[in-house]
Parts: structure tokens; sequence; C-alpha cells
DNA sequence: TAGAAAATTGGAATCGTTCCCAAAAGGTAT
DNA sequence: ATACCTTTTGGGAACGATTCCAATTTTCTA
């Protein structure tokens, strides 16, 4: 078994409490004692037993998190973020993985209640009422992060403008000159990719008075071979061909553009492709892809701030909405 | 506060002993007490607290990893493995970031040992003395992923064959009749990836009686921007153009095919391209990228098992060896 | 130099569990 | 009904730290 607090008190000559004194930088501790406990803790490599620490003040450094998935870089990144300030401010974190598996995000959730985590860090995709259930008896400081809930719960949450991001976008198509936009989404259960991002396409369509066709829609899921797929099937079911196509993350734009690049048409002159998310391989690709960026990193690291000051019950701030910014490459022809 | 065992036993009217016993589907508990309790549990939501379980048994469930970056695909790949494999044993993840500061690992070793944690997964890029120290000392089972450590120390470690896999993928470039083959790589204090993968390219060159000249060989850092870079340097200083270039990842291939293309190269007609990593995105970049493909969730899970078998003291195997395969695709052309 | 004030120190209770041990309850055979 | 065995139950000592309190030592002041 490792070394405790007692042996290295009998090896010091001290008590318990002194060389606890110690360990923690407390004063009234003299210098001869202070000096001999120090040389013990080194010979012996003695680590404090970080259990019964907590234990006794009765809370631990730890931060839950609660991510879908981990090897995506949204979500990478945003780990990244987390990290940084987390580690920072003496925190440690806790990592659960759900795997885009609903349940699971309830069964994580008691894991980090049962190992008193000081706060969590909740990465959403969809809200159910289990997940209100579980959340609103947790008793542990929780900031939410990817989706809106600030109507449904109390917890501040750290948000895209998902709905304004897709409208810009669309909207620098238009501007471009195009009237006929093709869309390339995912399922909706998934709020803010799957229902926010559509949403702003239709409404940047609607406010200049553009059509669009359910034949110009596609919804698959979050691969890039589901972007080559909706191309594929775009393609092969119009009348009339989209002048652009609006993809609602990166992937599904590059999966897009494979496909028309395989099938002879020229990208951007025939057709123009958009994305969403600024991947680190956009500006890579040929063509580089016009997108929105968000900052990741700093989604996490803003969300940890709030936690932090949730935790310190200094302020708790509701809603924080990221900004973004459009960056055009070369997947877009003026017409 | 959150409830306690002796809370709840008072409400079910039985002694903490019991309740403890229900918690942990021990036997010698009449049904009828179980129920009990149950209900009681059920009502309140009490949750244990695993400080005073992990203390009172003098063991987690929990397991360190460090790791030098998170949002990079290689390893947060090798988490998502490393969390499978986890979370399905009952073990939980928790996760340092060093960010690439070698210093950090001694510190979060030490932290990982102060949070009793049940075994380490470390992810080395370098190993110096003060590694050495530090791990030898720990006195908790570390598994080493990454770099082939097995003279040194007396862990078991799981890692890429680069040498092999780096030796291969320069053959497959000379049977396709490539003579001029220029390198892209990075630093040589990443054994791995920054000497093994050099040696595999010189040891294939030198295997099929061929030269290389100090003017195709580039090293950088791992970003895909240092591809490009690359490409540049050596495409302006060389007499004779290479006909092929070895790149020590497939992000840095992309920012090479990139600087080609924009200079009115033609990828492969003009000149090949090969990469190892098999990042996700080179099946659909253009052209799409031959490469060597690593399972890196693989690794991750393969890890996991072997410190796992370690833990549990039944068998701890020296040194795993991961597979690798080629993958072709349309970045090299014959000549 | 005595006495008070301040600094240092050690003892013991405590955090919320687990788990050993002994006691109590229940069951069975004589 | 008694003796014996089995099952269930509760009490209490740990686990390794922190922290309050009181005792002791040191320092300061008049």
């Amino acid at each position: 078994m490792a070394i405790t607090i007692k042996e290295i008190a009998k090896l010091a000559g001290v008590s318990k409490s002194t060389v606890s004194r110690v360990i923690n930088d407390s004063e009234h501790v003299s210098d001869k004692a202070r000096e001999k406990v120090q040389q013990v803790i080194k010979e012996t490599g003695y680590v404090p037993n970080s259990l019964a620490k907590n234990l006794k003040r009765n809370q631990t450094d730890t931060i839950g998190v609660v991510l879908p998935k981990i090897n995506t870089s949204t979500f990478s990144s945003a780990v990244e973020g987390i990290s940084n300030v987390m580690y920072q401010n003496g925190y440690n974190l806790l990592l659960t993985n759900t795997k885009l598996n609903v349940k699971d995000e309830i069964t994580y959730l008691n894991l980090l209640k049962e190992k008193r985590v000081r706060g969590i860090l909740f990465f959403a995709t969809e809200i159910t009422d289990d997940h209100l259930e579980a959340l609103n008896k947790i008793d542990i400081p929780v900031v939410i992060i990817g989706q809106d809930t600030s109507e449904i719960f109390d917890f501040p949450c750290v948000i895209q403008d998902d709905f304004d991001a897709a409208k810009s976008i669309v909207n620098h198509l238009i501007q471009q000159g195009h009237q006929d936009i093709a869309y390339i989404g995912v399922e909706e259960n998934d709020v803010a990719v799957g229902q926010l991002r559509k949403l702003g396409y239709f409404e940047a369509l609607q406010e200049n008075d553009l059509k669009t066709f359910s034949d110009y829609i596609y919804k698959g899921d979050f691969s890039i071979e589901s972007g080559w797929q909706g191309m594929k099937k775009i393609i092969n079911r119009v009348e009339r061909l989209p002048s652009a196509v609006f993809a609602v993350t990166d992937r599904l734009a590059l999966g897009a553009i494979k496909y028309l690049k395989q099938n002879g048409y020229q990208v951007p002159e025939d057709i123009s492709i958009v994305g969403i998310g600024n991947s680190d391989i956009s500006p890579w690709v040929d063509p580089g892809i016009t997108t929105i960026n968000y900052d990741h990193e700093q989604t996490g690291e803003e969300a940890s701030q709030i936690l932090l000051k949730y935790i310190n019950g200094t302020k708790r701030e509701e809603k924080k909405v990221m900004d973004y910014q459009i960056i055009k490459r070369d997947s877009v022809a003026q017409i």
C-alpha cells in the first residue's frame, strides 16, 4: 500500500496535523518542522490521497464532461478548450462518451453524481423528458453546450447561433446571384444542426422570394459519405440542376464536392457549394470551401468559464451565443 | 449536503450495513429488507458517495490518460477506443492534456497518482530522463502508447510499426517506377513519426539502390500548412523535380497537393504523393490520397485491454505492434 | 524576570462508506 | 421443547486525510 500521512508524521517526528499543515501550505508551522517534513516527503515520494482529502472536505476538483463523440473535430476542439481552462483553475476532467446513445447520457449523469464531480459540462444533441428529469434532480452545477435550452432548463447554456449562421451563408449565395439552392442536411432530432440550420436556409430563401423544391432537400447523417450520397440523389432526381448547394457541415460539403467532380461537374463553375463549421481541412481541399467559422475551442473555454462562475456562486449567466464569421474561399462562383 | 447511507438506513428502518449490502448486491439480505431499502433509495434519489467507497476499498475505478493533444484525429480516435473498452469494463476516464508540453507530463503523472487512478495510459512522444524517473516510481500500472519503450522501461507498450509502414509505402512508389522521391517530414524529437518514418524511407531507397539528395528532404511540423510550405521549398530549390513525394502524414500530403495544384502541377500525373495515417478525409479529397491505414481506435482498445490485464495481474505483454495496410487511391501514377 | 500574548503543536472527532464479527432470528430434527 | 444450524441483522472499527480545540512552547512587553 501507498504511504500515508501517519507514517510521514512518524518519520518526521511530528504529528499528522503538522504534516497536513505543511502539505496545505498552512501557516503556523515552524521552519524547522516544515523543512523536516518536506524532506521526508521528498525522500519517501509520498503523495497525499486525494480520496481522503475530498471525502473530508466534501468536495472534489473534478469536472464531468458528457460528450456524444470524441473523435470529431467539433467536440475534440471543445474539449481542448475545456481542458485549457479547467486545468488552469485546478480542476481536472472526467470524460464520458455516450457514442450518440441518448440513454447513456442519463447513466453517465448518475455516474458523475456518484463521483461527486464539482460541475458538469453537457454537450446536448437532443433533450428528452428523461434528460429533464435527470438534470433537474442532479444538484450539481451543469452548463449545457450546443443546444439552446434556456426555455426548458434553469441551467446556463452556450450555443452557436446556427439559425443566423445558416441564414447568412445562404444569403451570401443569393447575393452572388444564386436562386436555385439545394440543401444537404441531417436528421432533425439534432436541434441545432438538423433544425436550426435548415430553418435558416428556408428563412433566407423566403426573405428573398425564392422557392425551394422537395427535390432539392436531402437529409442524411454526419458522415462525409452522406454528403456524397446526398449530392448524388439530388443530381439524379432534379429536373433543373441547382446552381448552388448549402451543406450543413463542411464534411458534407466535401462529400458533395467529391461526387460532383467524379461526375464531370466543376466546382464552383457549374455548381457552387458552401458548408458550415470551417473544418481544418476546408482551406486545403480543392476548391477551398466557403463556410461559417465557429471557434469550438473558444466555445469550450467560454462554457468552462461560465461553469466556474456558477460553481463559485458569483454569477450565473443564462445563455451565451457565440460569434461566427463567414469565410469566403473558392467554392462559390458569382452568376 | 447530499443524503447519506445513514439516513437511508434510518428511513428504511434498518442498519447501515444492510443498506450497504443492498447497494452492493450482496447476499444475506431478506427480500423484505431489500425491497424496503430499494424503495427508499428510489424515493430519495440517493447516490452513494464513491469517494468514501473508494477510500474504504482503497482502490478506484478510474483510468488516467495522458495525452499530448486532444483535437487531433489520431489521439481523439484512440481515446474513443479507450473509452469503449474502459467503460465497458466499469472504469472511467480522467483525461489530462499536456498540449505537447513535456514538463506537464510529469505534473500530470503526479496528479494521477494523487487521484489514486487504477492504471495509466500514456501517449508518449518523447521520453526524457525525467519521464524515466517519474514513471519508475509511480507504482501504478502504466501502458505506453505510440513509442517503443520496451528497451527502456519495464512497462508494456503499444505501437505502430512506423519504420515498416514507411518503408512499404515508399516501396510502393518505387514499384510504380518512381526513382526521385522527395520527403516531407517532421522534427525528430518525435521518435515514431520523425525518426522511424524517415528511416523507413531511407531504407527503402537504399535497398533499391536509389539515391536521395538533401534538396529532397524537408522537415516541418504537423500542420497542413507545413506540407504546403515543404512542397514549396522543395519545388523551388531542386534542380530536378521529384516524380513522387512521401509525406509522413496525410495532412502534410494534403498541404503538398494544394501547393502543387495551385502552381499548375497535376497530381498524380506530374508528381505522385503518398501519406501515412489514412485520415478520414483522405478518400474524399482530390485526388484521394494513397496512404497507410492505422486503426487508432483499435490501438486505443488494444492498449486498454493490455492495461486491464496488467491491472488484474493475469498477464503482462511487453510490446504489441499494431497492423497496418496500404490503401491505394488516386494520388500515385505509374511511370 | 514575570506575565501576557502569539505562535506552534498534538489529540481527537469527523467525512461516508465497507466489512468483520457477534448477536438475533428463523428453521429443522430429535 | 430443546439443541443445533443457517440466515439475517446491527454495531463499530477502519480507510486517510482535515480541522477544531486545547495544550504547550516561544516570543514579547513592561
